[in-house]
DNA sequence: GTATGTGCAAAGAGTTTGCAGGGTA
DNA sequence: TACCCTGCAAACTCTTTGCACATAC
């Protein structure tokens, strides 16, 4: 577990660094992803706040995640099942995907980088980000 | 360009191998497919079958895209942006996105199926796929 | 002739937006 | 107090589905 505390405390004071209002809703919303590392659905951040805060709308949960998103305090993934969100590291990094249980998790590349700079001397274009994601059967799922 | 009327006869004869009828409609939509190495999306296909076909309905696009999909003719490359859709190489393989003008390029990375075995042996999981992608400025888009 | 395919329109899923009322700063 | 935020419902986009009619084999 990434220090759920200070990912909290990083994102509300990137809040009001820009001006924005700490409500009970967003801080919820900052609370449920500082707490997760599961990639979560909009659908799970939701269901993850309502405890804390049962009155909150899914638009809320959007309008927040999007502004997070803008921020550059989330990370959104979007597959084909759905988007996925991740704010412990808001940053394009690979994935490896269970097709069957859609659990996603972290994975390390050593030379990815390079990869980029490669892609960009060979095309010519300029590279922003990339996006590296395996897909296959989780050790758990192979076992059933 | 990669042959269009092999690319065609490859997969009027998959559709023939199962059993599917060879409708005016599809054929058009195949005729689109193998003219196209632009990764077109859905609304790009039906608006390319049109003109030959006027009466066809997009209704008809997505099925006979969703078919060609199953049989393995063609490759879904799933962005935010919208879907697009690849009959030239009809599997994962990587590309370069220009986020400015939305141009998918194909490109070549030497080491991929190393970087998916590597995966394997570190996680454990039964890599069934992968997708790489690069997003960045095109040269056309740079110079503007 | 018969089962499959087409085309329309309606239904769905996921996400965004407009607006009136409520709450933060 | 003033403006921003929330929550509801409606709108929107993309895609799928049900059904009656048409048609490939």
């Amino acid at each position: 577990m990434a220090a759920p505390k200070k990912r909290f405390d990083e994102m509300v004071a990137k809040l009001k660094e820009h001006g924005y209002r700490l409500t009970p809703q967003r801080m919820a919303v900052l609370k449920a992803l500082a707490d997760s590392d599961d990639h979560p659905t909009i659908e799970k951040i939701f269901k993850r706040v309502k405890p804390d805060f049962s009155s909150t709308s899914l638009a809320t949960i959007y309008k927040t995640v999007t502004l997070l998103k803008e921020l550059g305090e989330v990370y959104e993934l979007s597959l084909s099942e759905g988007n996925r969100y991740d704010a412990m590291k808001p940053f394009p990094h690979p994935h490896l995907i269970c097709v069957n249980c859609d659990t996603v998790t972290d994975v390390d590349i050593n030379h990815l980088a390079d990869l980029a700079a490669e892609m960009s001397r060979k095309t010519g274009y300029r590279i922003l980000n990339q996006r590296v994601d395996f897909f296959g059967i989780c050790t758990d799922c192979q076992a059933e």
